[in-house]
RNA sequence: GCGCUCGUAGCUUAACGGAUAGAGCAUCUGACUACGGAUCAGAAGGUUGGGGGUUCGAAUCCCUCCGAGCGCGCCA
């Protein structure tokens, strides 16, 4: 379906010989839409604003589609739909199984980077937003017709692995009888132990080459550390209900064989240079390099982060990179992404997107940790949040909280605040969600035909609905192209408001006839976004609460 | 020292350079024998950290200062 903004900035456009700067209106007396145009025109023009408004309001012919425009104040031009119109995008809402979300007409591969935790250590906050940000991405991209491969980056390499493996050896622990917790108490053990006692650091320390060099007993423990850490995770993504799958996994160790390819290719291209025995990429603007190759031989972290970069582009043929990491990594990914078009990895027709998000933090607003000063664990957050309301709801109030603000921020992690149902929270949206459900469930009860379409939409409550419905796919087509998810939470919540002011002001089943089956198509058209709303947020929308 | 992010009502926050800066929480006033009040209507609350500049128009862009957080070669 075609949008309506689009037609009217059309026709202004072609009147006006330039783009209409059409907007939503700023107050519901300004109309429907605002056209700026003329305050802009009257330089080049060299007549007052009022004056070209008012010529281009003469010329448009919007009569099929508005009421007469009006000017106003400094030469806005206000555009407010007519009711026809208005009833007739909203029964499209009604009837498109999209309910109005545009397909692409140029369909991408989009890979996208989240979740990322480390073997051995159970899910934190720090994992939270990564995982839900990406997740909301990954629906809105595959709902607006792209081809999105998600890519969960796990911790499985490093030298932490020597000293885990060497006191699992020490200790005799079978390894496949732990569950996460138990694996992340062994690695504080092994990590004190390495402090303690330089013998079984040395070991700690042959243990790391000999887990490099493919020794089959040390690859043995790893990989069962990585089994144990797995169902750990797993059970948490379904807890969350997250849509990554083990098929999605591309830990670290992933790019183990293409670190060497990767370093003679930077050095081969000119992209990285040998300094004080190190192999390091400089890019411009920054006096800091990207660790390659340190001296010892071993790759640094941005070496596996090109690899992965490579990969991306060359195997899964990606024509957009997002990365959705803590926001303190920005300079590193700054460097890996200028370091990786330098190298050709990076062709100028993929575009990369660094999504950096901000901390969760405690109650008394510093790092979120327990008592004992350890990191807080997701399955800590999740319980606690169920501990004030039921699973569907609890982790609607988490996902809502996280993705309604924006996400470079920083926030508090404050279960009462989320939970609750009023305002601006998951739960509101749910609860508009599950009165509309009722209403339509009572009208089948009562033998009342499924609505078909909007004809009438005389009360103002009904228009602002009707206007808000046919904007749901411009919303979802923006946070697709902005990453900004809070864009779409605002929106939801907009529409949770109108549907409640509707619900005052416009019975349904105790209206009749023509009115009583628009008024229906209306609840069911907003219950319908609504649930496909949430659910590119990932969050549930019960029917009943 | 260099760089990044940020500073909006008591609190949490929104606003492609557009009209009187928009919400929520908390506070105060109203509405119900109800299509679920887990709601709605309304009030009060702002020199958008300070100061300059650009613009017809600045929370938004530029400069500067103040304040907060984070990052800067061999950890990941």
């Amino acid at each position: 379906m075609s949008s309506l903004p689009k037609l009217l900035s059309d026709r202004i456009e072609a009147v006006a010989g330039v783009d209409a700067e059409l907007r939503a209106a700023t107050k519901p007396q300004f109309g429907h839409f605002q056209c700026n145009v003329a305050m802009r025109l009257a330089k080049t023009e060299g007549k007052p604003p009022r004056e070209i408004a008012q010529r281009i309001v003469d010329e448009v012919e919007l009569d099929d589609i508005c009421e007469p425009p009006e000017v106003a104040g400094p030469g806005f031009i206000n555009l407010r739909l007519k009711n026809s119109v208005l009833a007739g995008t909203a029964s499209e809402v009604l009837r498109d199984p999209d309910r109005g979300i545009p397909k692409t007409d140029r369909p991408q591969t989009v890979v996208i980077d989240y979740s990322a935790p480390n073997v051995a250590k159970q899910m934190h906050v720090g994992n939270l937003r990564s995982t839900i940000i990406g997740d909301c991405f990954n629906r809105v991209l595959t709902a607006l017709g792209h081809a999105v491969i998600p890519q969960n980056h796990i911790g499985d390499w490093g030298t932490q692995f020597g000293m885990l493996v060497e006191k699992i050896i020490t200790e005799d622990t079978k390894v496949d009888e732990l569950d996460l917790a138990d694996a992340e108490a062994l690695y504080q053990r092994a990590n004190a132990h390495f402090r303690a006692d330089t013998a079984f650091a040395n070991r700690a320390r042959d243990r790391v080459v000999a887990l490099q060099a493919g020794d089959p007993e040390t690859t043995r423990i790893w990989k069962q550390l990585i089994e144990v850490s797995l169902s750990g995770f797993n059970a948490t993504y379904a807890r969350m209900r997250v849509l990554l799958t083990d098929a999605d996994l591309a830990g670290e160790s992933t790019y183990n064989e293409d670190l060497p390819r990767v370093a003679e290719d930077l050095q081969k291209s000119g992209a990285a240079v040998v300094d004080d025995g190190a192999l390091v990429a400089f890019i411009d603007g920054a006096n800091a390099p990207l660790m390659v190759r340190k001296r010892d031989g071993g790759y640094g972290y941005g070496t596996t982060d090109l690899a992965a970069v490579r990969r991306r582009v060359s195997v899964f043929h990606a024509d957009r990179l997002i990365y959705v990491v803590g926001a303190p990594q920005a300079f590193h990914f700054e460097q890996v992404f200028a370091v990786a078009r330098k190298a050709g990895y990076l062709p100028a027709d993929v575009s990369t997107e660094f999504v950096g998000f901000g901390q969760v933090l405690g109650p008394d607003g510093k790092r979120f940790s327990t008592r004992d000063g350890t990191a807080v664990t997701l399955n800590y957050l999740l319980d606690e949040a169920e501990s004030q309301a039921a699973p569907a709801i609890a982790l609607a109030a988490i996902k809502y909280s996280d993705l309604s603000n924006g996400l470079q921020k920083d926030y508090v992690f404050d279960i009462d605040k989320m939970v609750q149902t009023t305002g601006d929270t998951g739960p509101y949206l749910q609860y508009a969600h599950a009165r509309a459900s009722q209403v339509l469930r009572r009208a089948e009860a009562e033998g009342l035909a499924a609505p078909e379409r909007i004809a009438l939409v005389d009360d103002p409550a009904e228009q602002t609905l009707a206007l808000l419905l046919s904007k749901f796919g411009e919303v979802v087509a923006e946070v697709g192209n902005t990453l900004q998810p809070h864009k779409l939470c605002a929106y939801l919540y907009e529409l949770a408001g109108a549907l409640s002011v509707f619900y005052e002001r416009c019975p349904v089943l105790r209206s009749e006839g023509e009115v009583r089956a628009s008024r229906l198509g209306l609840c069911r058209a907003t219950q319908q976004v609504l649930a496909s709303g949430l659910d590119l947020l990932g969050i549930e929308a019960p029917a009943r609460m």
